[in-house]
RNA sequence: GACCCCAUCGUCUAGAGGCCUAGGACACCGGGUUUUCAUCCCGGCAACACGGGUUCGACUCCCGUUGGGGUCACCA
């Protein structure tokens, strides 16, 4: 059977890097096995749902190059199949109204007691809870109503579904057994009826749980004694993100569901819905979280690490991809820069990490170092191109020079943002970092040194080889060790300690500008403090 | 608090009982190449959370503790 995925975000909001992780990882797994994969915009918080998140989303797909299968489908556009479906539940008894505190009638999924076709609930052993006397138990079909004791023999209230307490009995504070369930549950069940229990001492009850395999964190399991039904139809109608997310799973045929390791509590519920609907759910893998530096996981309320800002960061799509991957997956080889071909070859489901993953910039950082110097050239001119714009010397740069200075920066950079340090080779006046001006120009013999050079400059054809030799006459000269002048002209022409080349970026210069900021510096820079 | 999940260098990870004196990468610190910058090369620092088992043998399996995270909505 052909694989089926889907990334199904809430357009509510930008895409952050913990959001679009789960979509490069679903993206992987569909062509990996050579499957489809689906974008299904799950807009039915209409409150919060925008069509610039959804313009915004496309976008940075586009962008990370996930191209989706077939069109997207719009969760708000199936809303009368998702009701359609509740009242198919509620017919057959796996879902009931209720009216659930002030607002109306909800509509609640029930965790079934009859597990006759669910294969993912099975029984575990006999379990007995402690009572709080103080509080009775109430039973209806809602489910179950009663205080556990605590630690220091307080009561804490607990609510619980029916489904949990298969074989229950209750007794008093005199030990003596007042109710057993079974006799009884058909007709709470059918509605009407609460029972309610004082001077209650304990319970015992077959405990049964609800399981799953899943492909990453192995098999899942949780008691149906701590879950409760669900609200999958709101008091005005509308279907709750539980109905709609299983109901359209089974539209769109999907086989399996790659997720954040945040949804684990909702997939033991959701396994049931699939099962209610008469559909075997399907195959699942839980994703580890990307947590920040604090060790939080990203989340829409994070204000940082949009994957936009990474783009407008100057970080390139191919890099932000493969770093991305991995995080909380390696192919078992000590293997990490990878294109898309790849990873797609190596990427499997079985290989991904268990526990949360930390995002590092300076890893990211040092991949997409590695990517821009593969850049073709006429790419990266014009990636720079953009960012410099935005700068006050880079509006109306001659684009014959920018290019050639591109071009000497492209092997040096590891953001394309790091073209706005650029603009020494612009600016009629540039500005110095002090600390680099004591260290490097006042000192002494630098100035004379610094003068002989543009002397020597002067008279030399301005070309790489003699440009060179005229500083290293310099150097001989002034029996200077060789390469010692050259970051004092470094600073002298520049302003900063590191950048391409020095006899390039003087041929780059031009002469002109070489020899008047030679000038200020002996001038100015060297004197001065 | 209850339930669920997780646990190897600062960070990302390799490791499916003996290949482990725990490997790689980033970061950091040295050194070399580049007569300069960056790249590159070499080297260093640095981890199996703790305690019990199981076993001839445990980073690997089991239990517990501790720590971290998630979920407990008529939000998705």
């Amino acid at each position: 059977m052909q694989t089926r995925v889907r990334f199904a975000p809430s357009p509510t909001g930008q895409v952050h890097i913990g959001n679009i992780r789960t979509a490069i990882f679903n993206w992987l797994y569909a062509r990996h096995t050579g499957g489809k994969f689906l974008l299904r915009i799950e807009d039915t918080d209409r409150e919060r749902s925008t069509s610039e998140a959804v313009t915004q989303l496309l976008a940075e797909l586009s962008w990370l190059g996930l191209d989706f299968d077939d069109t997207p489908l719009y969760q708000s556009s199936r809303l009368a199949e998702h009701v359609e479906h509740s009242k198919s539940l509620v017919d057959c008894g796996h879902a009931y109204p209720y009216k659930k505190g002030e607002g109306g009638e909800v509509v609640l999924f029930r965790i079934p007691w009859n597990a006759d076709s669910f294969p993912n609930i099975r029984d575990c052993q006999s379990a007995s809870i402690a009572l709080h006397p103080d509080v009775p138990v109430r039973i209806n079909a809602n489910g179950l109503s009663y205080a556990q004791v605590s630690k220091k023999g307080k009561p804490m209230p607990t609510e619980s579904c029916l489904a949990g307490f298969r074989e229950l009995e209750i007794y008093d504070t005199d030990r003596a057994k007042i109710f057993s369930l079974e006799p009884v549950v058909d007709e709470i069940l059918a509605g009407g009826q609460t029972v309610s229990l004082e001077n209650v001492s304990e319970m015992t009850f077959l405990r049964r749980e609800v399981y799953f395999n899943d492909l990453i964190k192995g098999e899942l399991s949780k008691p149906l004694d701590s879950m409760k039904d669900l609200v999958i139809v709101r008091s005005d109608g509308t279907p709750v993100f539980h109905l709609a997310n299983v109901v359209d799973d089974c539209h769109q045929n999907i086989t399996h569901i790659i997720r954040g390791d945040d949804h684990i509590e909702n997939t033991y519920r959701h396994v049931l819905l699939f099962q209610a609907l008469g559909a075997a759910p399907p195959t699942y893998a839980h994703l580890p979280m990307i947590i920040n530096a604090q060790g939080k996981p990203y989340s829409k309320r994070d204000g940082d690490a949009y994957l936009g800002e990474f783009r407008d960061n100057g970080y390139l799509a191919d890099a932000v991809l493969n770093y991305l991957t991995l995080l909380g997956w390696s192919p078992g080889e000590d293997l990490e820069k990878m294109n898309r071909g790849e990873l797609i070859e190596r990427f499997t489901l079985d290989r991904v990490q268990s526990s949360p993953a930390q995002m590092d910039i300076n890893k990211l950082q040092h991949m997409n170092g590695l990517y821009i110097p593969e850049l073709g050239e006429a790419d990266f001119i014009q990636e720079v191109r953009a960012v410099v714009k935005n700068e006050p010397w880079g509006k109306d740069v001659d684009s014959n020079y920018f290019s050639a200075v591109a071009r000497l920066m492209q092997s040096r950079t590891k953001l394309y943002s790091q073209a706005k340090e650029w603009g020494y080779f612009f600016e009629e006046d540039i500005s110095f970092d002090e600390k680099f001006v004591r260290k490097h120009l006042q000192k002494p013999g630098i100035a004379e040194a610094l003068l002989e050079i543009g002397e020597s400059l002067r008279s030399t054809p301005f070309e790489l080889p003699s440009i060179e030799q005229a500083i290293h006459d310099v150097t001989d000269k002034r029996d200077i060790k060789q390469g010692k002048l050259n970051m004092p002209l470094r600073i002298a022409l520049t302003g900063v300690p590191t950048g391409a080349g020095i006899y390039e970026i003087i041929l780059l210069l031009g002469e002109e500008t070489v020899l008047r900021r030679l000038n200020h510096a002996i001038t100015v820079l060297c004197t001065s403090g």
